[in-house]
DNA sequence: ATAAAAATACGCAGAAATGCGTATTTTTTT
DNA sequence: AAAAAAATACGCATTTCTGCGTATTTTTAT
């Protein structure tokens, strides 16, 4: 019996695809949700789901930021984003934030039952027009940069030099010998970085300073 | 009547596939190829053709040179990758090359008649796990020209699944939740995981499986 | 020249991770 | 059915990291 989670603001669509999934005697809706902090609260007393249908469009967190919080959270849940837009900003972010897979909601039952079931096994699922997009997106690396978010964060040249040093695994004693420093200045430039950056580890720090270039 | 083109070194595999489109009335094999070379030469006096059916290990003039030759050439036809190898760098190099799609040889021939016509209509067709190795890629942009080398390290389904939540940054405690196991339980498979990738660290464990293909 | 920012440095407390030993249960393989 | 591998679980000791406060020196900008 597979478990899954249905967060869409449309109750009308909510309900054609539980009815969609009706003709399936393996499917069972465990839990639905409005917007995507009702779907993370309701996650918190119950994260036992396989797969969460996610649609985009919705307010008070959307679907794409939805994703990115329940992946960071719960990467054992898979998610399909299922909507109605298919452009290239939403499949890009859908992709970037950890979907699983990213069907229209005009798909039919056969195929999102497969769909399921092949995210379940590991596989991932796309309609055939959102895969060609992916695949164009792949091969044009300018849709890429441009659609990669710059955050204004000013880390000195010092910091992204720690930073560097901590993204290879270094402990601060290392980093210390390394640039010729005191192992509590490495802690305090490390406690500076990650207030600056908003995280508390050092894997956070080393993802967020990734995604903007840092490093 | 949908015209193909079929290019592979195993004579036996033609005929297989042959039979899989021969289900269907719709298909037509309009020229076979048993290497790149044999196919350029063929399309030249016969290119009014919709779709290829590639393979890409070949002698003189493999797959994916071929794809790009062809796509080079005549960009109308459409070329769907159909080989038993799915590693990374092949999926990555066919996408580069320009293909519409990327089949495993073992596809059943109702996936390949829906895979063909969903490409004639401007779609891609992916196997289930050709699309979420293509959305790793696309989330982790490597360095596919240095050689990936693949250790002979055999971490279980249960180790993977610790070490992608390991690879978010999550705390014991919060995997231990996701995967409703005891904290100590996560604490001795990250013991295991770092005794069979030799590292002593997190981060050299995340770095290690993803140049590994882990996670 | 002076104020602001950056870089340097330590101490302390608590949180989290790591390494090692042991042991039972479940699953897979032979 | 027996053996091997995997998954489960805890305890203890040690190391490392993180957050907070404080403070001095050096560099940069006004």
């Amino acid at each position: 019996m597979i478990k899954l989670a249905i967060a869409d603001d449309n109750s009308f669509l909510i309900h054609a695809t539980k009815e969609k999934l009706a003709l399936f005697d393996n499917f069972i809706v465990k839990l639905t949700a409005i917007n995507g902090n009702d779907l993370i609260e309701k996650l918190e007393n119950n994260h036992n789901i396989d797969v969460i249908l996610m649609d985009i469009e919705m307010p008070h967190c959307n679907g794409i930021e939805a994703t990115q919080l329940v992946k960071q959270r719960y990467p054992q849940i898979k998610i399909i984003m299922l909507t109605v837009f298919d452009n290239d900003e939403n499949i890009f972010n859908a992709i970037k934030a950890g979907a699983d897979g990213y069907l229209l909601k005009e798909v039919n039952p056969r195929d999102l039952q497969q769909g399921i079931i092949e995210t379940i096994n590991g596989g991932a699922t796309m309609t055939p027009s959102i895969a060609m997009k992916t695949l164009k997106l792949f091969r044009n690396p300018i849709d890429f940069e441009t659609t990669i978010l710059k955050e204004e964060v000013n880390l000195t040249i010092r910091e992204v030099e720690v930073l560097d040093q901590l993204s290879k695994g270094l402990k601060y004693k290392t980093i210390a010998e390394n640039l010729f420093l005191s192992e509590g200045t490495i802690r305090k430039h490390v406690e500076n970085i990650y207030n600056k950056l908003k995280v508390h580890s050092r894997l956070e720090a080393i993802q967020k300073a990734k995604n903007s270039k840092f490093i």
